[in-house]
DNA sequence: CCTCAGATGGACTTTGAGGTCCCATTTTCC
DNA sequence: GGAAAATGGGACCTCAAAGTCCATCTGAGG
């Protein structure tokens, strides 16, 4: 009642970086053991024991297994935007889009085709569950497909697409064949449906390419 | 050891008429749950009261939970199989495929995009968890994959596709898209983005169509 | 109409996972 | 250096969900 209360209702406690550090060790237990075994299948006790902590530690860090779970979503909602940042913003030619599918599809082929895409696999998982959950996945998705209608916008801003291409349309497109090629892969084990799923909407995207030689798509 | 014995090492057991049925009524109910709330979210307990059946005879039908979910597996699989069996089997034309599409879209916009599509969210939640129920589920998307590609054999035997078309890539991209765009859907509370993403499929299969007048295809 | 295996109801047991608590240790700030 | 708060360890509690069991009912075949 007295000494000075500098509101901030949430965050009044103090936190140090041993403190930053356990939780940051527990949100990169849970991303890596829920990309494998899925959300509802992974245990506190796993992450616990994975993140060589405690747990008062996870809930000291954490209300309850929800509140980690919508943390995480927001940590690797994250970690894929800054994966992706990194290979969509400088896209500016087609060439661009092929290596940004290849990289994907070779980090999936590592695993022959498991695990699916860790915003896909929680989209699914956590949809119709959690409303927190699904709105910042919704949110995460939005970003993504903005990087890559971002460099599509500039690839037609400089004459590679035509002016009737729409950029978001197709970003959406590619983000669903993305996501139904991981989800395929995953079922198959094995990364060949990604490849034609994105090989698809490439062409797509293809046919939207400005001919030099000015012949038609075929 | 004495009287007849026909064989079929499993299905030993007799079983009646209200056996049957009661095991279908379990299934069903199996299978409204959990294509809302998900595998892993649904109690045996939910499924009893839903089928309005006991414990005992869940496991009289099932031997413990994991069989329970193996067997819906199947029962969905058989289900959308016969759906799309339906919509597909006479498919002859670009037309028919677009009225697939509509169906599919119609039927997820009812939900608002909730929910997904039965077979890719089980997909994505098992993959990793059950080997069984994995190739199950692959063989599934196999089996519907062969149906839209099997139209696509026809449209190209009758001369409405050009002889370059792979059926069976073409197929598997409009499936990846349909996945994809049932997860964007599932994840934005939306219809949209799965029409986009079908869209595309379709413009893409639209690309390989005979041109009646003989103009190129933009 | 009797028998017996299958079908059923539902109480009971077990297990595992989420969540609580208390006390010890470390850090921070005065 | 010492008080106060953050951090940490881990035993313990609780409860819900999976799974067991047995008494009873049903109905088809002899």
């Amino acid at each position: 009642m007295s000494d000075e209360q500098v509101a901030a209702p949430t965050n009044r406690r103090r936190i140090s970086q041993r403190g930053i550090a356990t939780r940051e060790r527990i949100l990169d237990a849970a991303n890596r053991l829920m990309l494998v075994r899925g959300v509802n299948a992974t245990t506190l006790d796993d992450i616990r024991e994975a993140s060589q902590t405690s747990k008062s530690q996870l809930y000291h860090h954490f209300a309850d297994k929800q509140e980690l779970v919508r943390a995480l979503v927001k940590y690797r909602g994250a970690l894929v935007l800054q994966r992706e940042r990194a290979g969509l913003e400088r896209l500016r030619s087609f060439s661009g889009l092929v290596r940004w599918r290849n990289a994907l599809v070779q980090a999936n082929s590592l695993n022959n085709g498991k695990y699916g895409c860790g915003l896909g696999s929680m989209a699914l998982e956590l949809s119709d569950q959690d409303e927190q959950a699904r709105s910042s996945l919704s949110e995460t998705f939005a970003a993504w497909e903005k990087l890559i209608s971002d460099g599509l916008h500039r690839m037609r801003d400089s004459g590679l697409l035509r002016q009737d291409a729409d950029p978001e349309k197709l970003a959406t497109g590619l983000m669903g064949a993305l996501q139904g090629g991981y989800l395929l892969a995953n079922a198959a084990h094995d990364v060949a449906p990604m490849e034609v799923a994105l090989d698809m909407a490439l062409e797509h995207i293809k046919s939207f390419l400005v001919q030099p030689s000015g012949e038609p798509t075929r």
